[in-house]
DNA sequence: ATAAAAATGTTCGTTTTTGCGCGTTTTCCG
DNA sequence: CGGAAAACGCGCAAAAACGAACATTTTTAT
């Protein structure tokens, strides 16, 4: 089959995204319909996308709607966050990433580093980043959560107990103006807990619309936090509670 | 500059954007056009790089694109052992499915059962199954192997020792006449042999050009497998084996 | 210092890719 | 239901990229 150097990134952005436009992909590269139409004919015809009028979707049935649709959620904010929070990891070193689409956006963007020992307990991470032959990854074991992707429970917590890491990128389901990190799910608190006693340097990635939505468990307080990276400028509340915490906060 | 010290930039360049052009490499460099592409020729001979029009990419399609075609091969053998497989194994029980494209294809049979505990290490069958509501899906830790999807290591022999499991479904690389279970690589085995211990009953699913491959490293012998599902007669020898051994041996 | 070897630049014919016109199919909306 | 608009695929010509052969420069070894 023909290769082109679309090809590739057209796939990434499907992965990235969850689909394709004709349109936004002549933009993005400044070419003709045509030959956006042709590059998308032929990678369905390889299976890795699916045509539909108008552009191309990834193939896979199994990702269920809720997931799918909460992913394309805020996802350039996401991109954007992911970015910085990439560029501040160093080649060479190990990381874990947990659950969210966040930090799955993280994954896509560590997918050039070299030399990384990456562990996990997103599954959908693990698919990520075993494209890439530079970087080593581990998955936790654990129950799998249907909803995201993710692996939680005692299984879990213990491969990570096994492991200091150089960094942590961690998410939350929701922010409070008091600096806590906040949480929907019991077991995934556990998780990150653990994950945070077992990192030297923590960073937390979470969009600014986390702070308008509310969790009942509590994770942690972001003075554990080493490194905020988010979209939106934070209230004056939580601005001065990092400050005196000694949190560092990047906008993307 | 010379050409020593061009090539290993290229592949830097090339890992850092996920791709390289001739155009950028010529401006990157000062050089013609044809001696780019006389680099990129020669690296992409030597697998670093793959050539297409106009520059090049990283070659990480290629494990997946062997993946996706070894997958292909003898996919209706598969299935049909799967669900003969799949019929013996009843409602409300736990199983463990491991690496193999026919324990893929097992897990696509079981998706109608009800009340599963499912245990797996295999990244693939875990997607499959999260499809179904009723059925309980966990997944060993490990290091996570790019070719198959598959999780080996002490991480995954450490999860499957705390569990007992009422059904194992195995596969292997490669089949001896003597009844020995052969595999490629020795970590799958420590994972094999785990599994085999942990179980009432094992279940060996594989079709029967197994008989025409050789592996290196002895999972464990036909007498330790309770039933084994195939889809062709086997040899003599085999099957008085199975009949010595009170192996049950079924034909799909 | 000099000649052989390796690497690079140049030219040119060939192959691949791309863009455009146009008729057909699909989708949208009244 | 039906027509307009958008999207699609096909064939062809132009443009870009490619590879081979040969000239030229740089490096290396004696």
């Amino acid at each position: 089959m023909s290769q082109s150097l679309r090809k590739p990134e057209i796939i990434k952005i499907a992965r990235r995204e969850g689909r394709v436009t004709v349109d936004g992909l002549v933009d993005h590269f400044g070419v003709a319909p045509q030959t956006i139409r042709r590059d998308l004919t032929e990678l369905a015809d390889s299976g890795k996308l699916e045509r539909v009028h108008g552009g191309a979707v990834l193939p896979s049935t199994t990702t269920n709607i809720g997931y799918s649709e909460r992913r394309a959620l805020n996802q350039a904010a996401k991109v954007d966050i992911a970015r910085v929070c990439a560029k501040q990891i160093p080649n060479d070193c190990s990381v874990f990433l947990n659950i969210g689409t966040t930090t799955e956006a993280v994954a896509a963007e560590l997918l050039h580093h070299q030399g990384l020992l990456v562990v996990t307990n997103n599954i959908n991470i693990a698919m990520i980043l075993s494209q890439s032959p530079s970087i080593e990854v581990v998955v936790t074991g654990g129950n799998l959560r249907r909803s995201d992707g993710g692996l939680v429970g005692d299984l879990a917590t213990q491969t990570i107990r096994q492991f200091q890491f150089d960094y942590a990128v961690i998410s939350c389901s929701a922010l409070r103006d008091t600096g806590d990190l906040m949480d929907f799910d019991i077991q995934e608190v556990g998780v990150s807990k653990t994950i945070i006693a077992h990192s030297e340097e923590v960073f937390l990635v979470a969009d600014g619309s986390k702070f308008e939505r509310k969790a009942p468990a509590r994770i942690a307080s972001m003075a554990q936090v080493d490194m905020f990276i988010t979209d939106r400028p934070l209230s004056p509340a939580c601005t001065r509670f990092c400050e005196t915490a000694g949190t560092r906060v990047l906008y993307a």
